[in-house]
DNA sequence: TCCAAAAGTTAGGTATGCCTAATTATTTAT
DNA sequence: ATAAATAATTAGGCATACCTAACTTTTGGA
């Protein structure tokens, strides 16, 4: 059993809170890090004592500042991670993700300002997610929509693809989906949502559940 | 409490197995990881079981073919880093230990790989330790001795500073001390074997025990 | 050679962070 | 409004990796 660190926690309950825009649950968390509720409940109990959530009983959780300052550090060096390791070291899109979740973990301010400067300061990642500077502030964002909600006959860039399995990467990267990729939404099955896109010409089923990790804006 | 890494025993047992050329003591271990020697015969007697190590109670430890394969693996990570730090970041040779020393530990085999290319398969890290290859082997060093043991009236260069602290490396480098620099030990009292040596024309008192981590050759 | 000091091990205990099962609270559907 | 389903918490337990204190073995000097 690996242990989960507090920097887990507060990184999961960010994400859960910026998705839903409010507390975010129990069983969401727990989902989130692969653990029981009943171990969420004790440490999410430990985490609000410590001052980094606030938490009520049946109620979710959402971050303090201080809690969201930390969960923020840890999204400027994940993020930056993964622009460094793409751009100077040459890894791959499907292979930075791992690797960033671990050096997250084991990076000092000193050194990931130093990679910060290295890259020109940087505001988006190579998924299109903003990159929080030293102050933990993120760069403004142009509001985007998730593809699975998009119109056909109407061509899209992509502008965010929301960092889930090495899997999906892969399968993305191998039909011709990039950060900045442009395609045509031609088409979408009553049955289950199915959709079909088009890039280069070439035509591409697409799941929802696919859909629901590209956010693209109108091109 | 932080836990130490089965990887963190086998790196300080391998020093230690390296620098006095037999099998590491409890003490030995304990010391160099800070905790109890209680502790300590508790993790041995797990690596033992585990086959990283062979221990016989009373008689000290030793590492096993795997125990060094894992060892050696360790230290290319950190000896790596410790190179890609300043050459490429520009991080200072005191900055850099305490990097690496969490770094080691949360980096993939294909990013070393990648990391040892991207910097043309070095041989040496900035403190001039060999860096062992991707199959863990050394390269070739040649037979250095330790400043602490050399003769007055004769002029040295430096080729390898033992990693101490922090402390000392920035004491080094504020009295002109490199990874080759050459020097001339001027003198030696016979009250407390304190050095005398001179580096561009200027002289600086060095402890007997500051000089057992200069390891020179003769110019 | 033998005894005191040093080194090493064992015993017993603690904190952490996870688990499953049982219980309690909340939500949803009729 | 209430019962059933779902969500969350509590209780009790376990493994890990540390600790201190007590005991045993080894070593080194008179």
């Amino acid at each position: 059993m690996v242990n989960i660190s507090t920097e887990d926690y507060l990184k999961a309950i960010y994400q859960i809170n910026t998705e839903k825009n409010e507390a975010a649950t129990t069983t969401e968390v727990a989902c989130k890090l692969d653990i029981s509720k009943a171990a969420t409940t004790e440490m999410v109990q430990k985490l609000s004592e410590r001052g980094f959530i606030n938490y009520e009983k049946y109620k979710g959780v959402e971050l303090t500042d201080e809690g969201k300052k930390i969960a923020l550090q840890i999204l400027r060096r994940h993020r930056l991670w993964e622009l460094f390791l793409i751009k100077v070291l040459g890894l791959t899109w499907s292979e930075v993700h791992d690797e960033a979740e671990r050096l997250e973990h084991t990076t000092s301010d000193l050194l990931i300002n130093k990679i910060d400067e290295y890259l020109g300061f940087p505001d988006f990642d190579p998924h299109g997610s903003p990159i929080p500077d030293k102050f933990g502030v993120l760069p403004e964002m142009p509001a985007l929509t998730p593809l699975s909600e998009c119109d056909t006959g109407i061509s899209y860039r992509i502008m965010l693809v929301n960092d889930a399995s090495n899997e999906l990467m892969n399968y993305f990267t191998s039909i011709g989906i990039e950060l900045k990729t442009e395609l045509y939404l031609s088409g979408r099955l009553d049955f289950d949502r199915t959709l079909f896109i088009e890039i280069n010409g070439i035509r591409h089923p697409v799941t929802e559940k696919m859909a629901k990790h590209l956010f693209v804006e109108k091109v």
